[in-house]
DNA sequence: TTTATTTACGCAATCGTTCCCGATTCAAAA
DNA sequence: TTTTGAATCGGGAACGATTGCGTAAATAAA
């Protein structure tokens, strides 16, 4: 089934005039006469014609759409990221072509190679849990395209970067459990691949070794797949709770951790925060309706995805290669509820 | 900055080939000898050739993306739609292209033409609670655009419809709460525009008079943004609460109303379920954890999009222009908890 | 009146691929 | 030996919009 479209060529046989001047009339160049300009300008109206955006992408070598590739949508985070993005991307005229890797290196491949295929001017991506190998990441933005970084970042590439303050925040959040009185803090990690991880990881010993509290490897635990699977954030905390000194507090390093950490709680009936507190990075804004209401650290998840899309915006748009990068850092917001 | 990338000429300039045989033996043509294939594949594969998809699609009329519109993408169910939608694209080689219309008649427009300048070669769209006039999304169709609606459809186009069984969930719910004992229950509807919002209301009205209960016209409130403005849901909440008859129980219709309903109890110190019982229609995953655990109607709205997606690729690689439609009516699921 | 300049438009190339026609070669059939 | 026909490949016209260049007519300047 086929969408017929009216094109610049049709108009310009119904009007007997050339497409160049239709084409032009439509631009509202000033070579082409009043008169002419209206009749076009109506009869486009008329006829409702839209300029096909594919020709106009192939002639002047760009697509007006920038793609995000994301672990996943269904994720409050960043589907509030890609609210960001695309409310910026939308004021610029630009198209937000999504993808997922669902935490999977292959299909993130995958998906980079087919958005490349000259059909993006951009980038912004936040890496899998996965990925190892970023060879094919480094060749795209050597050879030109525009790259901004979001969450998940890579040391290895030079570009424009957008990240939580996640140094801070977990230093915050660990101080907050010690001022509590908590001293057998647990911290449920991210995959240690990623960059947030050991950024959390550092705010956490920090945190610790400032109150002069050891820090002990058994009180760490990683959710390879960033607590995409259940499973994974029960034997983390089996794990945790299976050490001779049980933890007294969790720290939990990304938003599926910290609600998948309350499911195993509830489901083993570990009460908050009698038995066990808890606090994590968490963006969903029901946390405060959740039983026990539940302390968190908050990103700035919206205003996250404005600012890499405003980056690479910039990026796409400058004229010449662009060898100054930046590095925002977005402050972390400390809710305190009744968790902790 | 540009972003060079390697085409067919390149590649037959090299080899000393033309362009049609690089591209017939690329596409493993039958009239290309072995050898040259080889050729061609190997230096194809040397260079990192990768055909340019907007070339692509203006020469085969088709851009092998799918346009998608909601409301709001950081919404769980939307998200999840998304994701079903997403996920089936994906395997047949398509790409989403998303759009918020922020429930917003006039975005929803706006993404409409700006999707539909030949930039995909199909829409699934959920419409906005403000969209009134379907006139531009009927000339679009008559045009031979294939669109499925999704969730919220309308009555004005004959095409592909998925949506959850809103009368058996809204009749559900009710009954469930007529056998709990509730008399005095009111409904907290989403804009009385939407199809959805009449199918829940007709179910809920039909349990009522199943059980005899006559039906209030001031146990029942709209909220016009589907709950999207928190103000909206406690406004209509503040109406019910004022009459003399108080309710017993709410009924939500819609995943923000639900949690914004919960919010306002919270805040209004309104014990659930003890002063008032509360289920509604909601996707997010942590309804469990909620406190109380909340009592939900469940859409699948993973499934939802995958069927979406099918229906409308099946429309795209039709042939022939469809006459037959359907509309897939998929099964909710009343998950009781502690709220009723 | 002649020359220079502006105005208003058309021709044709271009972006990267695809594909309809031919054209050529070489072997098999007549 | 001539005819037919695969097998291979190239030329060139699309797809729809943009734009440099050329040019005719109209107007202004000399």
């Amino acid at each position: 089934m086929k969408f017929e479209a009216v094109t610049i060529k049709h108009i310009a046989q119904e009007l007997g005039l050339s497409t160049s001047t239709v084409s032009r009339a439509l631009r509202d160049s000033h070579e082409i006469s009043q008169a002419t300009k209206k009749m076009v300008l109506d009869h486009a109206k008329k006829v409702g014609f839209k300029p096909n955006r594919i020709a106009q992408s192939l002639k002047e070598r760009k697509s007006l759409s920038i793609g995000v590739i994301v672990c996943e949508i269904a994720n409050s985070f960043f589907s509030q990221v890609i609210n960001g993005i695309d409310s910026v991307a939308y004021k610029h005229g630009y198209n937000v072509i999504i993808a997922q890797s669902m935490e999977s290196a292959e299909r993130e491949l995958m998906n980079l190679e087919y958005l490349t295929s000259s059909s993006i001017d951009g980038l912004i991506i936040s890496v899998s849990t996965e990925t190892k190998n970023f060879s094919y990441l480094k060749k795209l933005h050597e050879r030109g395209l525009p790259i901004v970084f979001v969450d998940r970042v890579i040391d290895e590439i030079e570009t424009h970067k957008v990240i939580a303050d996640n140094y801070k925040g977990a230093y915050k959040a660990t101080k907050h459990l010690i001022e509590r009185g908590y001293k057998k803090i647990a911290i449920l990690s991210n995959n240690r691949g990623l960059s947030i991880s050991q950024e959390r990881l550092d705010g956490y010993r920090a945190a610790l070794k400032e109150a002069n509290i050891p820090v002990k490897e058994n009180m760490i635990a990683y959710c390879d797949h960033g607590g995409m699977i259940y499973s994974e954030v029960e034997s983390a905390m089996k794990m945790l709770l299976k050490q001779r000194v049980k933890p007294d507090a969790i720290f939990a390093g990304s938003d599926k951790i910290t609600t998948g950490c309350l499911r195993f709680m509830k489901h083993k009936n570990i009460r908050t925060p009698q038995d066990l507190a808890l606090i994590g990075f968490s963006n969903t804004d029901l946390t405060e309706l959740l039983n026990p209401p539940l302390s968190v650290i908050k990103q700035p998840a919206f205003e996250m995805g404005q600012a890499s899309a405003s980056l690479l915006l910039s990026l796409i748009e400058s004229k010449r290669p662009q060898t100054k990068f930046e590095t925002r850092s977005q402050t972390t917001e400390l809710l305190i509820r009744k968790s902790t």
